[in-house]
DNA sequence: CCATCTCTTTAACGCTGTTAAGTAACCCCG
DNA sequence: CGGGGTTACTTAACAGCGTTAAAGAGATGG
């Protein structure tokens, strides 16, 4: 995800049926016509059974019980209903964050950061679709302009909070992808990665061969400790030593 | 890029022709066998050209002068052959780097993670090619080794090492990836990431208007003050205050 | 001379994203 | 009430994809 992309042609809603069409008995009780947002949700929870590979128009259209073509009435290509996708995948992330106004900085990074490794995870290859994707409205901006008021009001120079802001991005956004490459989905594990087996073929490197346990295990501990590895970065680089941030 | 899955088939080579079969004159002069290595190779060249959508086997057959099935008996499916393309990009970075072995930590990561950087520009896709594939032999772990024991040697714990390691290589990687998504190769720039025209669409939020102007240019700048923080971070977790790392 | 092994081709399969054209239901205007 | 127009979808089809099975050619070895 880099930044957004022109909107699409963000066709206008009929303004709803007023009554389900069902209630009124007898007719053919034609289905009321798909969204761009129910589609992408239909998409995104297909997404965590079948994996990206598996995601066809196709398999979606069966799913919201249409032909596949039919999905080109609402998005121009495939990639635009990605775009979709990874922009709800923004949308309720920040709905379920909102950090308020008076967080201090280093606090609302982690609640960020944290924040937008779960919602990665809360998808099999989530992060391989978000960071293939652009947003499609600029509602994103909310929360960025949030985040850089907050760093703006702790004494950060513009390009100090950035810079600060786009580290802990590329961290989480690096730490999923490599993380969803070996599980998946929290609990499944990817084949060809047991450690044990990865150790023997390592036997002429020690040290690489320990490492496996440390880096295959745990990985909840392990953004962490990398995520606090940034923060103190931050810190130490662009925060004066007395205790300005409090 | 998580870890190295098993080896396929690793079929022997038949010893080299001897003599180029083309100068014994008359006959139909058969080609030399392919091997893995020139498959993987011309893949990586095509790939600059064509893209990762563009890399099918069938293009990859023409320029080779074969025909597509017959890269099936050199590697079991196209994965195994992405995967052998992101190895050989591994080693011709480890071979244009190989930092002397007094060389203390810091130094040592920085010239790694420049590294790997330019290695991943080299081609375009080139994150997005090595972040999903996975090493096919254990020759990486000569590179790994020899950094975790430059990090003992520093007085890291081996747990400290993996993860001051792992923070720089994902950073990187989520890093190159961003980039990539705008500037495929050094030079040229995807299509809808005019940086006024984002302005303009982003009046509402003034700060993130400006970052733009951060965020989308001088990706060599940015790349290193990102490291550095990064590496800030290390010093300040992990190395003792006095001046134990010199 | 025949058998075997190595490497490649031919032909085909099912599936993909995508387009063009047709169609049925709804809305509004006269 | 009756027709255009728009909206939302279906049907049919296309080129191209990764992949497989089978056949074949060329070298090697007994």
């Amino acid at each position: 995800m880099s930044t957004e992309a022109a909107e699409p042609p963000e066709r206008t809603e009929p303004s709803e049926p007023a009554e389900q069409a069902e209630s009124t008995g007898r007719r053919p009780a034609r289905r009321a016509p798909l969204d761009r947002e129910r589609v992408a949700d239909t998409a995104l929870r297909l997404l965590n059974e079948v994996g990206l590979d598996g995601l066809t128009l196709r398999a979606i259209a069966k799913e919201l019980d249409v032909k596949a073509p039919a999905l080109y009435w609402h998005f121009k290509d495939k990639q635009a209903l990605l775009d979709e996708m990874a922009t709800e995948m923004y949308r309720r992330m920040a709905a379920t964050l909102a950090p308020g106004p008076g967080t201090p900085w280093d606090e609302r990074l982690l609640a960020v950061s944290r924040g937008l490794r779960d919602a990665l995870l809360g998808y099999r290859d989530g992060a391989k679709v978000f960071s293939g994707s652009r947003f499609t409205g600029v509602e994103h901006a909310v929360q960025m302009e949030a985040n850089l008021r907050c760093f703006a009001e702790a004494g950060f120079t513009p390009a100090q909070a950035v810079r600060a802001n786009m580290t802990a991005y590329v961290y989480t956004i690096g730490f999923v992808t490599e993380e969803q490459g070996v599980q998946p989905l929290p609990g499944e594990r990817r084949e060809g990665y047991d450690v044990e087996e990865r150790a023997r073929r390592m036997a002429d490197f020690p040290l690489s061969a320990a490492a496996g346990a440390e880096v295959f295990q745990d990985y909840d501990r392990q953004f962490e400790e990398g995520l606090e590895l940034v923060l103190a970065g931050i810190r130490a680089t662009y925060v004066m030593t007395c205790g300005k941030s409090s």
